[in-house]
DNA sequence: TTTCTTGCTACATATTATGTAGCGCACTTA
DNA sequence: TAAGTGCGCTACATAATATGTAGCAAGAAA
């Protein structure tokens, strides 16, 4: 699912690129208050199958945004930077899902 | 690989959902500046295979995100306001680029 | 030793994306 | 009229990914 373009070189598209896959965003986002175990991540993202957690996990520690401690998964410092614009992209939803009603 | 879960109701929910799919970053990140045709769009996306451009399309439509007007798709005034948020994701991605070089 | 719980792997099956060709339509140009 | 151009989009065979279940190896506790 990763792109090797030469457009992937540019920080954004990286991102983007990250960010795009399946489940990423929503692992970054449940570890956003407390540190998970393995299978305590599994539960919150919907029994998701371990196989594809280990994969997204691998990526996002090479990518530095996660490591696993003894507590369990956490995000490292420069993750947790990402979380108050996550808090933004959650209120933004609520209004855009309020819009949706109509 | 949308999700029809209870949780998925929840608006930030839902908004992972559907930004954690393939290319829905990507597009709306292409569309921030100016229309594009279907194919121009397609281009922008590394040639992206129209089926999925398509696929993509439609679910942005139904999102109430995106809509084709004369001069091409085009984010609707409700994804416009993601676009500082988008901003601050690609700034962040910088540092973050920056951070990981060592 | 036995019993938990941990992170994680194997593997068969199902779902999704890719890439290429091209359709039908509208509009322009000869 | 006929031929060309660009549009959004579809068909379809092939390749890449995800799912779901079972279970392994290692460490801690009893």
């Amino acid at each position: 699912m990763p792109n090797n373009n030469k457009k992937t070189q540019r920080p954004i598209m990286a991102l983007l690129d990250l960010l795009g896959q399946k489940w990423v965003l929503r692992i970054i986002w449940e570890l956003r208050e407390a540190p998970l175990t393995f299978r305590a991540l599994r539960e919150r993202c919907d029994q998701i199958s371990p196989t594809v957690l280990n994969q997204r996990l691998s990526l996002l520690r090479d990518a530095g945004l996660v490591e696993l401690t003894e507590e369990g998964y956490q995000p490292t410092r420069p993750c947790q930077e990402l979380g108050p614009i996550l808090m933004q992209l959650s209120d933004w939803s609520k209004t855009w899902q309020n819009a949706r009603k109509d």
